[in-house]
RNA sequence: CGGGAUGUAGCUCAGCCUGGCUAGAGCGCCUGGUUUGGGACCAGGAAGUCGCAGGUUCAAAUCCUGUCAUCCCGACCA
């Protein structure tokens, strides 16, 4: 392609609304251009990287045995009724009623296709003959997102690899399971990103059910825990610490309870301000129902709790926040008040609480609290439990090394459903004996956009992007430096030799300066750049130069095309190199 | 949906507080010339319903009310 013929429009400045590198680079490198909030046109750089990057994902995804269809972004509401995620949806699905024939339907825009692609193997399976299957498709999916952001990041319509797998038994389900694993991190690796493979909240099967991959950056979205002396990663919602319980005994250094007069002074900051006092002396008392029963959960008060973990603790299925009627019931006192003193109701408490000498709690009164509260002494514990979310310098729970708090952007999820979609809409098999059950389903889906934008927010430097040979949008750009006759002759020779050999080229054929040139391949971040100027070539030589590399080298104009393909092909093997099998 | 900020040329912004000349600058764009290896220089030029609507006023980019849009923080995110 000749830059004079195709559509690049790099800027100088930064646009004002752009905050993060990724959406600042895009825009100026000419990749992007918005036109409302969440909804961004792909210009023909960024068309081509998408597509680069969808291409290994398809190739990817046919080597591990799932079969591409198309499935339509228009849908009937019903299927989603069938399955309560209208309800679950909410705002988020895209729905309409609109006059069809004598009468009106309802239509919603996928959010995503279980329940298409679910309805459609109701209807067309039916016997464990038939399975296993792995179905994918790579299509646009709309989201009313609340709240679109970082430029492509979160955007409220995406291009969407989605993979459902169906199955007769867990074994077969496994066993798609990973080899849809293997594929995400192949894909990953080829398109150049570094990931971290996370394990997620489970769904309804349990153990290792969800894994999602994280690109470490710090403008993710995502808070993940990470160790790298085990390699143990798991989402923060998730992630447990290796912490254990404590002994629980009333310290020496216990001091007299007092209890003292705060008004109005209810949350942890206030009370720190108003006592003067650090929340990590404080013992947080939070009031849940729990299967309708009320437990106080005791946390440090720089501490966050984590209901899924408390949920488990407690071996309950519904937990919710108390309302203030339970509160006052159990603890005498409105909300802000609590304290495992004297209260009335089972408590459980995180590890760290009994560690906390002379702490600092609710008095179970109104505008009270107490302080040198001390476990055995002024309320007692049987043992504890892990209910807070990790924090940087956890240890693992693998027993060696600390956890580190890292920020991620989710790239690709990977989940065992079960038979929850089957169930609502009756997608059932036959087995051997002529029983029917409910068929086992996994889902996988990879956001290929956020493939790209990772790439931009995690590969750049002061200049620009740095694209991986293998979704740069072109692998090359020939610049004639200057206007003259041989100069241009032999640039356009060396282009259209490139291009019979089939390599990605993109020529510089703008009437430019040299130094607007270089500017706007740097920003773009073409991995390899082709400079042909009249010094140069007087002295027979031109200049490779890699974005990744600070000076050019020189070759004899003779050998430049056979000098570029030596180097694209040990680039290749280079960036293949970091694929694993 | 709560909180904050911003809307003036394709981009970055000044002007607004304290109303008053034909609404400005830099970059980009067009024409001509000089230049030509890291975002050149000179001369000339095109480009704006000052987000939109209403109000106050002799007079509104500027003051008031409403509204829309965008960005950021939070809530939400199968």
């Amino acid at each position: 392609m000749r830059w004079s013929k195709t559509l690049i429009p790099t800027m100088k400045e930064i646009p004002a609304d752009a905050e993060v590198p990724s959406h600042q680079l895009m825009l100026r490198a000419g990749l992007i251009r918005q036109l409302m909030a969440g909804s961004y046109t792909y210009l023909p750089l960024g068309w081509k990287a998408l597509r680069k990057a969808e291409a290994i994902v398809r190739e990817e995804m046919e080597a591990a045995g799932a079969i591409e269809i198309h499935m339509p972004a228009l849908q009937p509401i019903d299927l989603f009724v069938r399955t309560g995620r209208r309800e679950a949806f909410g705002n988020v699905l895209f729905n309409w009623k609109q006059r069809r024939g004598n009468g009106e339907s309802h239509f919603a825009l996928g959010p995503t296709h279980e329940e298409v692609v679910t309805d459609l193997i109701a209807k067309h399976v039916s016997s464990y003959r038939q399975l296993p299957l792995n179905l994918f498709q790579i299509q646009t999916k709309f989201r009313n997102e609340e709240r679109p952001r970082f430029g492509i990041l979160r955007t409220s319509e995406f291009l969407m690899k989605d993979a459902y797998s169906f199955h007769t038994s867990l074994e077969s389900l496994n066993e798609t399971y990973q080899a849809m694993y293997r594929a995400y991190c192949r894909i990953f690796a080829r398109c150049g990103l570094e990931y971290l493979p996370v394990e997620a909240e489970s769904g309804p099967i349990g153990g290792d059910a969800s894994h999602e991959f994280m690109c470490p950056a710090n403008n993710g979205e995502d808070r993940i825990v990470h160790c790298r002396a085990t390699g143990y990663a798991a989402n923060l919602e998730r992630a447990d610490t290796g912490r254990t319980p404590p002994a629980i005994a009333t310290s020496a250094d216990a001091k007299p309870l007092t209890k003292l007069h705060t008004p109005n002074v209810g949350s942890i900051e206030a009370v720190c301000k108003f006592l003067k006092c650090k929340p990590e002396k404080m013992v947080k008392t939070l009031i849940y129902s729990a299967d309708d029963k009320p437990v106080a959960v005791l946390i440090r008060g720089d501490h966050e709790a984590n209901e899924g973990k408390i949920r488990r603790a407690l071996g309950i299925k519904k937990l919710e926040m108390a309302t203030p009627e339970v509160i006052l019931q159990v603890t005498g006192a409105p909300v802000g008040f609590a304290g495992p003193v004297g209260i009335k109701c089972e408590v459980i408490a995180d590890h760290d609480v009994p560690l906390i000498v002379n702490a600092i709690t609710g008095a179970n009164e109104g505008d009270h609290h107490i302080v040198n509260v001390n476990v055995g002494r002024d309320y007692s514990l049987t043992t504890t439990h892990d209910l807070r979310n990790a924090i940087d310098g956890d240890p693992s729970p693998r027993g060696e090394g600390t956890l580190e708090l890292v920020h991620g952007i989710e790239i690709g999820h990977v989940f065992k459903l079960g038979t929850k979609y089957a169930v609502s809409l009756e997608a059932s098999f036959s087995d051997e004996k002529e029983q029917r059950h409910p068929i086992i389903m996994g889902c996988y889906g990879i956001g290929v956009n956020r493939i790209i934008a990772a790439l931009a927010e995690t590969k750049n430097d002061a200049n620009g992007l740095i694209w991986p040979l293998a979704v740069a949008p072109y692998e090359v750009v020939v610049i004639p430096v200057q206007e003259e006759q041989p100069v241009l002759e032999a640039a356009e020779s060396i282009y259209s030799q490139l291009r019979q050999a089939g390599v990605d080229v993109l020529l510089d054929d703008r009437p430019q300066r040299a130094g607007v040139k270089f500017k706007d391949a740097d920003l773009i971040g073409f991995p390899l750049r082709v400079v042909i100027g009249g010094k140069g070539l007087q002295e027979g030589l031109i200049e490779l130069k890699w974005r990744t590399d600070t000076a050019p080298t020189k070759v004899p104009v003779a050998e430049a095309v056979s000098s570029v393909l030596k180097q694209l092909a040990e680039r290749r093997v280079q960036e293949a190199a970091t694929v694993p099998a």
